[in-house]
DNA sequence: GATCGTTTCATACAAACGTTTGAATTGCAA
DNA sequence: TTGCAATTCAAACGTTTGTATGAAACGATC
């Protein structure tokens, strides 16, 4: 058995289990089991636990942000290199929503798997982690050029917020299935998207909100 | 040393060391050391790590509901019954964000508590999380008699996402500064809440924002 | 002050974890 | 075929974990 099958069949595994289950609940034996691989391999091709999960964690990420800025790269081609915000935000939030909600992509482990880091920390984690602020701000630029006459905040906080209801839309699928009575369809990719976008727009497009909500601030200070 | 004595200082420490640390990171040795108290009395008082997990989770939950609920109430009352939207949705999420952020209010440990164990899962939460989606039903059935025409999906899309804004800023505290280099103010949460509720109240409003949502969602259904 | 239930304590236990070891096996080059 | 490096394997190691035990200390009641 070649030894490359055995590096893939335990990356498979390995992300394939800390997609469904907490790192920490995912242990080495689990992972072999599931690769049909001896216990010591891990160790010997990766060197520990902790290095084959970053090793995923950066093979997603990576995956992850060329596929967001493919989608950036391919609105701003088709407006004279100005992307409008809507398409900003969409290429943003929507392909982890669908590698997470689509039926049709069988829920991609990569995506969960992202979804999943982005909640717990490995310290080795903290470094890449740093990355994906500067990835961040590839997409704050872009929204930048769209609007330039926003201030720095609602740009960051419209990035910011609209990643926020993604991720934890993803998250408690479960929790919204069952207050809504199957009312909120979580297999509608398209429409979630669209949603989310379209709150993130109507705030960025807003007359002078940011100011509006620094007045309001002052003005229920109190309770 | 009275028994009072050694359970509060148990649970103090515990729920301390669990809002700063992941669950599974936080050992009982750990929480004896903070709590001054012998390793076994964690067993002797609440009979398993788990047990006295779910304890300060559901005191947590229960504070943390008591105060939703009473500046829901008090909205209504105020209003003859009939609170605003904005209301509703300030009464849900300001007394996370004011828990968690606020720096006068020296980051409440029962708050940030709630926070982590919304998002790692002992499995004997399941039951109290249960409880949770009961509980934002008094909010959807409150947000339904301000908003009669809505449809229902809106009305729990609009909580969801509220709810995940405010989650997500919390969790997030540390990226967004990052990203914004200090422009959003994280410490901020009256300007935070308003920010939030705003935007919900926004697509709230906004006309027929479901169907538009639909149609949008049709026509961009390629990429 | 003796008694008895309650609480504390030092200590031990069994299980599970990530990791290591050294021998066995494999696959390829000479 | 021989030789050698790469890989696989069963087994064990040392920690750390939550939990259990039994004796000691405490505190109220009579």
């Amino acid at each position: 058995m070649s030894s490359d099958h055995t590096r893939h069949a335990i990356l498979t595994a390995a992300e394939r289990l800390c997609a469904d289950n907490s790192f920490g609940d995912v242990t080495l034996r689990d992972i072999v089991a599931a690769a049909n691989v001896n216990l010591a391999a891990i160790n010997y091709h990766f060197g520990s636990k902790d290095a084959l999960l970053a090793e995923i964690y950066i093979a997603s990420s990576i995956a992850l942000n060329r596929e967001r800025l493919a989608a950036l790269k391919a609105a701003e081609d088709a407006g004279q290199g100005r992307a409008r915000p809507d398409e900003v935000l969409r290429a943003l939030i929507e392909p982890l929503l669908r590698g997470c909600l689509d039926p049709d992509r069988q829920r991609s482990a990569s995506s969960r798997f992202m979804i999943r880091a982005s909640t717990e920390s490995i310290p080795t984690f903290r470094r890449i982690k740093n990355k994906e602020v500067d990835h961040l701000r590839r997409f704050a630029e872009a929204m930048k050029r769209a609007l330039p006459g926003r201030a720095d905040a609602d740009i960051y906080w419209s990035l910011h917020l609209a990643l926020a209801m993604a991720h934890q839309t993803i998250n408690d699928v479960e929790r919204l299935t069952k207050l809504s009575d199957g009312a909120c369809d979580l297999a509608d990719v398209d429409g979630i998207t669209e949603r989310i976008v379209s709150m993130s727009v109507m705030a960025l497009t807003a007359n002078a909100s940011s100011e509006r909500a620094a007045a309001k601030s002052a003005s229920t200070r109190r309770k």
